[in-house]
RNA sequence: GCCUCUGUAGCUCAGUCGGUAGAGCAGAGGACUGAAAAUCCUCGUGUCGAUGGUUCGAUUCCGUCCGGAGGCA
């Protein structure tokens, strides 16, 4: 079977990721596939900064604004409807364009991470948390230690959520999840990736931008939006929105809107930081520093040369 | 004009009975396999406002000057 050949677009939030999509997508004949963990969700439109409804008529986008906001997601879902979108734009000839923030999607999927049937258990969760906090952070990583010594060590006792989903693999399936690592990267990847990463030569751009797009998201109606949010019911993934949470407190009467204003600025960047992190490791990824270009073009045309090395495209 | 308080890390402030200093926040780096816009870990040298004096030694005590806040006229 011949390999997949996809663009990959990637980057923190406020790079420009979105447009540099679209253009790649009228050049190659190609749709876009969304790799963003809050994207997925109807409604939060400017909240998740989404493409706009041109750049959405123009080329076709999938797993955008399709899920409920009551509802869970996890990577697990995101490889399997990633695949089948990737495999429906194939099959009618186009290029899918991978495009987003979401780095533990991205490589979940180019990767081809195999992830089993099991899905989470919510009371298991809900039980382990409450024995941490009954018993202490420590006790429950030494119960991880007895059984998966591996995992163990690679996580810090302070990091619960990981702390417990090692425990319940095992509790599961039977497998520990370092073993279960080990398997899900057996089978070869069935990508060729060109993977473009959008990045600022100096980090204080890409912080101005972001506390400017906050500012624009504000005055494009953030807070009816967030307040409608706010009202309605969310579950785990959807009320983790930067964006959203930070404005809680406004609307509970508990902090000015100003200050609130100033924590999705700070969250903001701390994300872009903690994106930034995640990518730098992926060495095949091609580096541009958006900052350091005048024009679009520029850049448009230094990707097409990557990816003319990178696919054959 | 006089009196009192104050000036220490990007910000808010501790502290040194005289031996050149430390917290929180911000920031930086890192980890990451089913909640990932989440979760977690590590990292604190700065003319201690300026300048004279006392002292072996001053950011610390004293004088003067310059900022800031308050009070009295």
């Amino acid at each position: 079977m011949s390999m997949q050949p996809i663009i990959v677009v990637l980057g923190p939030t406020a790079s420009g990721k979105t447009a540099l999509a679209v253009e790649l997508a009228k050049r190659y004949n190609g749709e876009v596939v969304s790799a963003d963990s809050m994207q997925i969700y109807k409604g939060m439109d400017i909240l998740t900064a989404k493409p706009s409804d041109a750049e959405m008529q123009e080329i076709k986008h999938h797993l955008i604004d399709f899920l409920e906001p009551d509802r869970n997601f996890s990577v697990a879902d995101y490889v399997k409807l990633a695949n089948s979108a990737i495999d429906d734009i194939a099959s009618r000839g186009k290029l899918p364009i991978l495009a987003g923030g979401t780095g533990l999607y991205i490589s979940s999927l180019i990767d081809n991470i195999k992830f089993d049937e099991t899905t989470g258990d919510k009371e298991f969760r809900e039980k382990l948390f409450n024995l941490a906090k009954e018993k202490g952070n420590h006790y429950l990583w030494e119960q991880l230690l007895e059984v998966d010594e591996t995992t163990a060590l690679s996580v810090h006792e302070n990091n619960l959520p990981r702390v417990i989903r090692a425990l319940e693999v095992y509790e599961k399936t039977g497998v520990r999840l370092s073993e279960h690592k080990k398997t899900s990267r057996l089978e070869k990847s069935r990508f060729k990736p060109a993977m473009i990463g959008l990045t600022f030569s100096d980090r204080k751009l890409l912080y101005d931008r972001i506390n400017k797009r906050v500012d624009a998201m504000i005055s494009n109606g953030l807070l009816s939006e967030a307040e409608e949010i706010y009202k309605g019911k969310l579950l785990n993934t959807a009320h983790q929105a930067i964006g959203y949470k930070e404005l809680i407190p406004y609307f509970s009467g508990q902090a000015s809107l100003e200050d609130c204003i100033e924590k999705i600025k700070m969250e903001t960047r701390r994300y872009a930081k903690r994106q930034l992190t995640w990518f730098r490791r992926d060495k095949r990824i091609f580096w541009i520093e958006v900052d350091k270009y005048k024009y679009l073009v520029e850049i448009f045309e230094k990707v097409q040369k990557y990816i003319a090395k990178c696919i054959n495209l």
